[in-house]
DNA sequence: CAGTGGTCTAGACCACACT
DNA sequence: GTGTGGTCTAGACCACTGC
């Protein structure tokens, strides 16, 4: 900053409007924009799915060039945080109306896309509140022994049963959650999160195993007690790797297949 | 292009030194020097672990700004073809020397990641030419009965054998190659096949399942015959998406995790 | 048509690495 | 110091969207 000819917002730290607020490490112009950006975000200043002011408007609010916001919107469309529409705008990311219905979901029918088979059936067996164990509290970073919901059910393709998953959400985001909640909503249950909760989840981790199911799990999936099964345990993350979710999925793979690209 | 100040290389395609071509399609000029970037890259002009001339040669020799240079660049990197060093220079990636030991094997020790572990225990069971099977055939676009090598091996952690993997390989491309190369080399096989077969992995796809083995595959990695285990079905490829290897693997998920992250 | 994101340029300065 | 990639700006024009 500082030269003959041009003399912008004389940094230090882009003083926009973030009066008092402690950000004593340096870090480039637009990595401090890409930060106030999600500052937004998080504050929910703009909704999923709603529109985020454009690179003009940013530029002037933040005194910074035009260049510098956009790349800070670049890395947020690249952490698929909003989502850039050329001649309409940049859009807060959204898990209801995207391309793919199901984007954490990563089985796919060995012929064809997920698109392919239409939406899944779902079936709610359980949805109670109960109290964390070490393992889960550990995964949603609580306390053993914290107010967690627990909701079980089953996820089937074309009437098979495929999917066998036990949810884990603290107790304190997920106040008054209801198995019709889960069951009835249409659209990816990470859609009614955003909608009925506030919570939006951007990230996630998967673990995967091969397991047996025991015979419940076995009755309830309809297969052999033997019969191998994929085990896919995901924490899922909010912003700020704040993790909101827990969960347990049992896949069947006789028909499907977990899908990964590695780059 | 073409206004009153400015007036560079004036577009219809970035001339520079690529004569006859045929490119027909348009597209942004960092797109287009992008692909030359790329030509260059598989044709061997720098090869991996060099660097690439630096951005301001690049600009010159393709007629545009740093700027444009940098954007192609810039998704080389994402794409992990090129590596920048800010000081030093971008130089081509290559699966020695690298970071992460494996970049392609998302196989983690259930406590710590992969490099807690140390090198894994290589043993070739079997290299042999063989003639592709029609499923063979059609994951690495050849036809059934042509020439592919088969390499089946057993990798072990701590002495406890792990996975069991079969190679198919394009016979074509990988003529002479013999158990002791793949057994014998230090580092990545990925590494190896840069430098003795000059092929790039540079992308992959996985397919996953939970499969029972059948008895010769249990007795190889010591579980009973009735354990459940990880099918990792990999297809790696080239430049162009040109695939160059199958890779079928057993994985044994008492002790490890497959792990993946979702964005 | 105006407004939005997308491309391209030119030039300045910064941060880092080698020598 | 020289050379590399990294940041930032300012301004022009293009491509798409919707009024």
């Amino acid at each position: 900053m500082a030269s003959p000819p041009p003399s912008p917002a004389d940094n230090g730290m882009a003083t926009a409007e973030a009066p008092a607020q402690a950000t004593p490490a340096f870090s480039p112009l637009y990595q401090q924009i890409k930060g106030l950006i999600l500052q937004s975000l998080q504050a929910g200043e703009w909704k999923p799915g709603e529109a985020i002011p454009s690179e003009m408007d940013l530029a002037a609010r933040f005194r910074v060039s035009q260049g510098t916001v956009r790349k800070a919107i670049d890395e947020l469309a690249a952490e698929n945080l909003v989502v850039r529409r050329q001649g309409k705008g940049t859009f807060v990311a959204t898990h209801s109306e995207q391309q793919v219905q199901y984007r954490f979901l990563k089985l796919m029918p060995d012929s064809g896309d997920q698109g392919s088979e239409g939406p899944a059936q779902r079936s709610v067996l359980e949805c109670r509140r109960v109290r964390a164990t070490a393992d889960v509290a550990r995964a949603l970073a609580l306390r053993s022994g914290d107010a967690v919901v627990q909701v079980r059910r089953i996820l089937a393709f074309g009437g098979v049963p495929t999917i066998l998953e036990d949810m884990f959400l603290p107790g304190n985001a997920f106040k008054g959650i209801t198995a019709d909640q889960v069951a009835g909503y249409h659209g990816p249950t990470y859609a009614m999160f955003e909608v009925e909760f506030g919570v939006r989840m951007v990230r996630a981790e998967e673990k995967i195993r091969a397991v047996s199911p025991d015979a419940q799990q076995a009755a309830l999936l309809k297969v052999e007690p033997g019969a191998p099964l994929l085990s896919v345990e995901r924490i899922a993350y909010t912003y700020n790797d704040v993790p909101m979710e827990l969960r347990r999925g049992l896949y069947r793979t006789d028909t499907h297949h977990y899908r990964n690209e590695l780059n």
